[in-house]
DNA sequence: CCTTGAATCTGCAGCCACTGCAGATTTTAG
DNA sequence: CTAAAATCTGCAGTGGCTGCAGATTCAAGG
């Protein structure tokens, strides 16, 4: 029940906040500390009193982070965001590229996938002497071809 | 061209290890520090010198990682090869649980990936006033269902 | 033999996005 | 007023590397 308390009605401790928001207390004193979330006013003994303002932008990071965002695209968002609007162009770039980098993880993904599901068949069907699996981590092929002078990093 | 000199044929410094496998120098000593690849011998120096078995077992890592299994996994993975080959089904467990998890990735890579399609579309389109995907994320939709008291979590 | 430059050594800090803990303090319910 | 719950700060740890500084060693050329 809400009850009258001497805040403004809609103020928030973190961990109510925290509760109806979804967000782990420690992540949201994270997103302070790392400058998502502006600092709220303090109760006179420290504790963090939250405005509708804060829940809205932890709403906008939740969100962002939902949608594969890093914080720090999220951070570029946020700056677009106070900026005016006709930033649309910048969010669609931020947006695309996001989307290529979510495209290439899947894709390693899928060839992963397939790779162990052809060597899980594999042991199901017992056609091997020994574990397939094994044997094709320890199989001596040739070695990976060797790496360009700039490492071809991936995200896995 | 393979010169001859007073090692034994085979045996590597870091350098031409790392150059044929593709895994890069500080990784390699990396594997070592969390013993996934045993010491190897030293020169008078101090200079690691690989052998074969050394170079075998960072093929296996290496492998491994390339179908996603995490150090863990494959820690015990190399157990397994090292007692016996019929702990095939405990292989395969393992196999298993990693095709799950790499499913899930998948799944909420690609639910990420259409909803930030859906909303570039409209981007394109112009068809909102302002910046769709500003407008997503800004929305004051109700929050996100509550957490349970064990917080889910999730990789992303 | 000596010099030079490349390779390697150790140790430690940083990356991302949190997560967890200890120990102190504040708030709230009864 | 007390006891329990919530919150505070600060710091360390996660995984899997990656990068740097500064010292040392190695291999080739003169």
């Amino acid at each position: 029940m809400a009850s009258f308390t001497n805040s403004r009605a809609g103020d928030d401790r973190i961990g109510s906040l925290a509760e109806s928001t979804g967000c782990p207390v420690e992540t949201i004193r994270y997103y302070e500390r790392v400058g998502l979330v502006p600092p709220p006013l303090r109760t006179q003994g420290g504790h963090r009193v939250y405005g509708p303002e804060h829940r809205d932008r932890l709403a906008f990071i939740l969100r962002g982070r939902e949608l594969g965002f890093s914080l720090d695209e999220i951070r570029e968002l946020i700056g677009l965001t106070e900026q005016g609007d006709r930033a649309c162009v910048t969010v669609e770039a931020i947006a695309r590229s996001h989307i290529g980098s979510i495209r290439t993880r899947i894709a390693r993904l899928t060839r992963m996938l397939e790779a162990l599901e052809r060597l899980a068949r594999d042991c199901r069907r017992g056609r091997s002497p020994s574990c397939p699996i094994l044997e094709t981590l320890s199989a001596a092929q040739d070695g990976v071809e060797p790496r360009p002078k700039r490492p071809t990093r991936r995200a896995n």
